[in-house]
DNA sequence: TCTTGTGCTACTAAAAAAGTAGCACTATGT
DNA sequence: ACATAGTGCTACTTTTTTAGTAGCACAAGA
């Protein structure tokens, strides 16, 4: 599962995650991240740019066709999450 | 998103992986992880199992109820990967 | 009782990530 | 023209995480 490995990165969900719905600067992200370092951030955008899931666009980073095909793969895992996470507490 | 926080550890997505469809000691495991270091697969199965994802059970690890649901949130996506990795050549 | 398999823990070495500084470039304003 | 602010990074050191390996304690079977 070549997926499984790119996204079983840290941080690597958590950036597609932050692009669900708006494209965001290198340092917009790397906020949004947690403050994440930018060497970090950096290697993430690279790899999920060749797996072509974002793209550097004139406003900052973006989702691409397929990024968004993924994303809503997600989606129903992000809604599950919520109840997930209710029915720990 | 603490599910992220979760699933983005190193191996986490991976042992659901493995998991999918029998349990699994916790040497069959480290083996289906490739040799992943005990250290880690435990500490990640600790983690799985607070979340209720896995549980121990007399022949080995195996995924609860909770962790059958998510893994039906993925399943799509694992679909999905088989497309999008032919896509890349 | 000896082996085999089990779930681990403990330890050191290697790799990855965090944290911080700062460079080169592009606006944008004065 | 010149300073200012924002951008996408790179480079470096410290800290954390993972890899890699050894081995212990327990259980079941021969």
């Amino acid at each position: 599962m070549a997926l499984l490995d790119l996204l079983g990165q840290r941080w690597a969900l958590r950036i597609l995650w932050e692009l669900r719905d708006s494209s965001l600067t290198f340092r917009a992200l790397q906020e949004a991240c947690d403050g994440v370092s930018p060497s970090v951030l950096n290697s993430r955008l690279k790899a999920l740019k060749e797996a072509q899931f974002v793209d550097a666009t004139s406003d900052g980073y973006a989702l691409t066709a397929l990024g968004k095909e993924l994303q809503e793969e997600f989606g129903g895992l992000y809604q599950w999450s919520e109840k997930w996470a209710a029915s720990l507490t």
